[in-house]
DNA sequence: TGGCTAATTTAGGCATGGCTAAATCCAGGC
DNA sequence: GCCTGGATTTAGCCATGCCTAAATTAGCCA
């Protein structure tokens, strides 16, 4: 990573990833190994309380979907301001609460508590060649708008599509065959990754009802 | 309440609370009235921001508790953490998720959602004179040794005992009637508070079981 | 009323994590 | 091998909330 992607990813002046950067380069242990004016990287350290924070964020956001009833759309802000004070100790007792659960609610790997690095995410579905039929893995979490326009579509993690065209637009069918065809806006397809069915983890389990939580949060 | 007051029960300088105070007073609704030199005093504004906090603390404290499994003792310093960046969306839904409740784990008030002013805390075990019979209403839950010593001689929210004597140390029974004499510590007698059975809403209603809720969460 | 002591406030620092502006670096084009 | 422009780093500020040390205030007693 190069200071000016670090900087435009956190929104934030090349000048603060800098001094950023030499902090954690310098910390005890080290969790990014700096190059200076040439990037950096993460050391094994970094790596880890990266994956730490990354838990704990998406088992806070599976937390608030299943046991508060949020909808998919509102959790991440939550999370985001939760993961940096919850405790380890409340990291695992959330975990075991939940079951231990592969998956946030937008369908994105949770570490294990080993913090075992985690693989590559699927495809985009832009990327996606015509005639392909592939099951929806995960979507951003950050953008509310677009998990709404997903949801209204019935674009949800565990649903099985098949691409009719690439181009100009993306043409998809839902479900298993003669479902009404969909063209799905640029800015989703860029945005939401899907997976050959045969590797999906999710296919045929179209998650509870990631949007609204209609049944309430499940211990009422 | 006076600077040094206030210093002393923050643990800071007193001249880190003129500032915090010159800051409030400033604050745009003001949050307290101060008088320089002379103290200060929460606004109407002041008083409702400090009942979200108290009222955000106490149920976290249930939830963790009840719904997490903690131990009463435990929960105290992960409220304290989590309290502070907490929305006021999830207050309401971890309110919705545990009932409403009017208690904490350690029998004090939470506020309810109109931020209405609690009422004052019950007599200290130290204040009751010998031959009363009260029910145990609340602990203090900053300190976790008193808690456990509590719960390891079975001084619960909701139990009722009877003060054999005042002096020179507080003895007591637990239940009913012929339960072997206790004698209270004089660290906790001052920081455990009663109410008479006719006033308490506890009575018996021994809370679950406190200490470490030995049944796991209840969502499991 | 003067003065003394304790309480309080002011003045000036430190660390964090951001910022701008200015210096420096470096890679590609000539 | 230079030179130039974008990327990067340095230098120097700002606000927060805490600190210490010094000045000031206030209340009490003679």
């Amino acid at each position: 990573m190069t200071t000016s992607q670090l900087a435009d990813r956190l929104a934030v002046r090349p000048a603060s990833v800098t001094a950023m950067l030499q902090k954690l380069a310098a910390a005890e242990p080290p969790l990014v190994e700096y190059h200076k004016s040439r990037g950096a990287r993460l050391t094994e350290a970094g790596q880890r309380a990266a994956l730490a924070v990354v838990r704990c964020h998406r088992l806070l956001e599976l937390f608030l979907h299943e046991k508060l009833g949020y909808a998919w759309d509102e959790v991440h802000d939550e999370a985001d301001r939760l993961e940096h004070v919850v405790g380890p100790a409340m990291v695992e007792r959330l975990a075991a609460a939940l079951g231990h659960p592969a998956r946030d609610p937008h369908g994105h790997a949770i570490p294990d508590a080993d913090l075992t690095p985690i693989g590559p995410a699927a495809t985009l579905l832009s990327a996606l060649p015509a005639g392909c039929t592939a099951v929806i893995d995960q979507a951003r979490d950050d953008d509310p708008a677009l998990l709404r326009q997903m949801a209204a579509l019935g674009l949800l993690p565990g649903i099985t599509l098949t691409v009719l065209a690439e181009a100009p637009a993306t043409r998809v069918t839902l479900g298993a065959r003669g479902a009404t065809p969909l063209e799905l806006p640029a800015d989703l397809v860029a945005r939401v990754a899907a997976e050959p069915p045969e590797f999906s983890t999710l296919t045929n389990r179209p998650s509870k009802t990631m949007p609204a939580s209609p049944f309430g949060p499940s211990f009422f």
